[in-house]
DNA sequence: TGACAGTAATTGCTTAGGCAATTAATAATT
DNA sequence: AATTATTAATTGCCTAAGCAATTACTGTCA
């Protein structure tokens, strides 16, 4: 018998429940919904004069590190589709900030580079980024910030715990219906 | 003169510069980002078996509470584009979830009326959204959870008060212009 | 009353992103 | 070497959301 210790539900306090579940209350997941609208809409206003929207900042700075030359390692560094990124790269190359050149040692990929225009629409993100940031954390010391940095990555293990404590679940169910 | 305290930026911390800005790093951004991602895509899945997306949840939820009964008044409690709430509409009612009916006092307005299918859907919403927030807050302590919701309820204040500052100063802009 | 302003909903156009299928090229296997 | 599997990128189809223009209707005001 496994003797290890296994963290027990009963000990854990349920914030939510289902019953009086209140909609627009402030739960966690609508305070979060709400911070990260605003943080989405003002880097969509303060990238706007650049001609550079926010989902284009990402891929463009990342482009412009030369920390990735691909498309499949651009789409995995911004966490998103591969489809996606085809046309998020037409879009830009549309607007002169990237180019595709073909690699000649693996027919399949494209390398991609930044150009010229690209660099200087880059040359604004890591202000910008760090403007708005800063402004979201008028007020907090030292101290709060880093507890707050600490909630969010004990959330992000939890989701990843969650995530696939889910998969193995379903992953049972299936071989229960097979 | 006006004596009253200004807070001053001498004394905030700098939390983020734009030298030195590290690109996927720990940053409050990039880790609300990250969970954000996570809180949406787990919904997704524990909302497909019941026919509704991520999207779709909360106007159904708001409908079932009949809170709200207006495509106007719905799109703003979801804080959203009524043109985009039109067609969210046109996917819930195809599902057969929710009905448009043409107000007779007011012919510009159509009321929403959720139906007995769309209250079946609807009942599973406030059960997810607890569980997977409470799976997402695993380990923490009340005074954790306490202390997470007043640093994003003051992220938010923050976040509008900057915006009101920004568009004061585009407004100034524009007077300087013309 | 008749012009005009305001409001509710819709539609067209755009960016965005997920999923599945396809194509082309390379790697692995027998 | 020929078949098979894998990989890179693209494309089609879908949901989603913002913005601007349009339509239909209501309210106001001269």
């Amino acid at each position: 018998m496994n003797t290890r210790q296994i963290p027990s539900p009963v000990s854990a306090p349920a914030f939510y429940a289902a019953d009086n579940y209140v909609a627009g209350g402030d739960s966690i997941g609508h305070l979060m919904s709400r911070v990260f609208n605003m943080l989405t809409q003002e880097l969509e206003r303060q990238f706007e004069p650049g001609g550079l929207t926010n989902a284009q900042w990402k891929p463009l700075f990342k482009l412009s590190t030369g920390e990735v030359s691909t498309v499949a390692e651009l789409a995995r560094v911004c966490a998103l589709d591969a489809g996606g990124m085809t046309r998020m790269l037409d879009r830009l190359e549309a607007k002169g900030l990237c180019q595709r050149v073909r690699s000649s040692e693996d027919r399949r990929v494209v390398n991609l580079e930044i150009t010229a225009a690209g660099r200087g629409a880059a040359q604004v993100i890591p202000e910008v980024l760090s403007r708005v940031q800063n402004a979201y954390l008028a007020g907090f010391s030292v101290e709060e910030w880093e507890a707050l940095k600490s909630y969010l990555r004990r959330m992000l293990d939890n989701a990843n715990d969650f995530q696939q404590a889910q998969q193995t679940k379903s992953a049972a169910g299936e071989n229960n219906a097979a």
